[in-house]
RNA sequence: GGGCCCUUCGUCUAUCGGUUAGGACGUCAGGUUUUCAACCUGAAAAGAGGGGUUCGACUCCCCUAGGGCCUGCCA
């Protein structure tokens, strides 16, 4: 049997954190087996669904590297499917049609909770049916027996049939409910594993009747555990339920971000570091834990910096120049591109993401003349300018302007003052960068340019 | 209330009855040092509690505690 898998998420917001980690563990068990991964949105609820979501999850998706290669399918349009199948259960006597008015139904449920035992309709053994009352189509849940779900991330889970409501698979307007279209989605699918949330666990033993029903073999069910905030509680939008674009705007990698989420409840040994396409060839849901996790922060931005490392230079540039002109509102020309690109090796290994190294760029883009923060004023002392007029020649007259020169230069010319770097390089710094973040004074000298270096330093003295 | 699930360093995790309980991030100390980082070395840091089973339990079973999910004509 080929293995497929589904994405399936509702298009009611963003693709938060947790929607992508369950997409790319189908993804990853697809692959892994040589099957395939199909997206499918599921916008019954059509007051709450909006096109821009469905754009923003299949944009945060191919962002990932976690799209389908098969258009999505759309719930709500296989509506008559779902009606077809709950007539055909009805015809079954696996389900019925209940004319309890909502209020009705309320009571009776509140009645059985008292009672501890699982909501009836009294509608399940028919009757004849009042004239002028719209009605419902329920599931008649079996009436002995066990369901037994083996999941293949929680182990086995049995909940007693007599647990399990008569729940409603026809609304009064003729739609089907969220359960029902699940269950039959994923039959006709040939969805043949389904990787999903923990908090749809006690949903199987609800949907695996249904299948039942209808005579239809169950899928295997894996229930992932739920990621949750940095202080152990639900995911909240303060610490981290937000959309993949924002941890893209945030300046985060997408193969950080993947590798991040990766080992977020699934591991292979030791190993931290590992691509998708690597971790398709070994991924197990078995090495699935099954308690939830926490996100953090720490952890995802030191998988990041590793990434920026390898990252492709053309690529950070470009990423952090966007990032420049959007967060900091900052135009950037022609020449501070160039310097810009020349830095991007250099910077990226002190970077954690494109964030960090917008900020480490920042010193290339700044204006003449540059402003001096607090800190780098304090290290314009008594002296400090005078001893910079008598380096300027010694700069200029550098033979080549790089990096090995520049360095050999300063410390020729501490040598000549009868100084250590101490002396020079603080003020020397605060005239190049104003006090913004910058490597070594030679590599910055370098990178800067000898017209913009000198001209920074005459600027201040 | 009921049903179900979860529980190893601060965090993510390894261990699948016998280990000095390992790794990573973070933290702390030291090194390097001209800013911010990066980097190098070292250290502290864990089996929720209580019962069993067993020659031997983090590992298997039970109870307790804590946490979570579901309990909708939402998904």
């Amino acid at each position: 049997m080929s293995v497929v898998t589904r994405f399936a998420p509702s298009p009611t917001g963003f693709l938060h954190i947790g929607g992508a980690r369950t997409a790319l563990f189908n993804w990853l068990f697809a692959r892994r087996h040589g099957g395939r991964y199909l997206l499918r949105i599921e916008d019954t609820d059509r007051a709450r669904s909006t096109q821009e979501a469905i754009d923003a999850i299949i944009e945060g998706l191919n962002w990932l590297g976690l799209g389908a290669a098969e258009p999505p399918i759309f719930q709500f349009a296989r509506a008559e499917r779902h009606r077809e199948v709950a007539e055909d259960m009805v015809a079954r006597k696996t389900a019925y049609r209940c004319y309890l008015t909502p209020e009705e139904a309320d009571a009776a449920r509140a009645t059985a909770q008292a009672e501890g035992r699982a909501f009836r309709s009294p509608w399940r053994d028919g009757g004849a049916a009042p004239n002028s009352r719209t009605f419902v189509l329920r599931l008649r849940a079996p009436d002995s027996g066990d369901v037994i779900n083996d999941d293949l991330v929680q182990g086995q889970v049995r909940v007693k049939a007599g647990d399990i409501d008569d729940l409603v698979l026809l609304r009064a307007d003729g739609n089907p409910t969220y359960m029902h279209a699940v269950v039959v989605d994923d039959h006709d699918m040939g969805i043949t594993h389904v990787i999903r949330g923990d908090d749809h666990l006690t949903n199987a033993a609800r949907q695996i009747p249904i299948f039942h029903a209808m005579g239809w073999d169950a899928p295997k069910y894996a229930h992932i555990p739920l990621i949750h905030g940095p202080d152990g509680a639900k995911l909240s939008k303060r610490h981290g339920a937000l959309g993949v674009e924002a941890y893209r705007d945030m300046g985060y990698l997408p193969e950080g971000l993947i590798n991040y989420l990766m080992r977020l409840g699934w591991s292979h040994g030791d190993q931290e570091i590992m691509t998708p396409a690597e971790a398709a060839t070994v991924f197990d849901l078995a090495n699935v834990g099954r308690g939830p996790a926490r996100l953090d922060f720490a952890k995802l931005d030191s998988v990041n910096a590793h990434y920026m490392k390898g990252a492709g230079d053309a690529r950070l540039t470009r990423l952090v120049l966007a990032y420049i002109a959007a967060q900091r509102d900052w135009a950037v020309g022609a020449v501070e591109e160039t310097r810009v690109a020349a830095a991007t090796p250099i910077l990226k290994m002190r970077s954690k993401t494109i964030a960090e190294l917008a900020d480490q760029a920042f010193f290339l883009v700044r204006r003449r003349p540059v402003p001096l923060d607090v800190a780098a004023q304090k290290a314009m002392k008594d002296g400090v300018v005078e001893r910079l007029g008598r380096l300027l020649p010694q700069l200029n007259a550098a033979p080549t302007w790089d990096e090995p020169t520049l360095a050999q230069t300063l410390k020729d010319f501490a040598a000549a003052e009868g100084v250590g770097m101490g002396q020079i390089g603080p003020g020397l710094r605060a005239l190049l960068t104003g006090g913004a973040p910058a490597p070594d004074l030679g590599q910055t000298l370098a990178l800067l340019g000898r017209e913009e270096s000198l001209a920074r330093i005459a600027d201040g003295i």
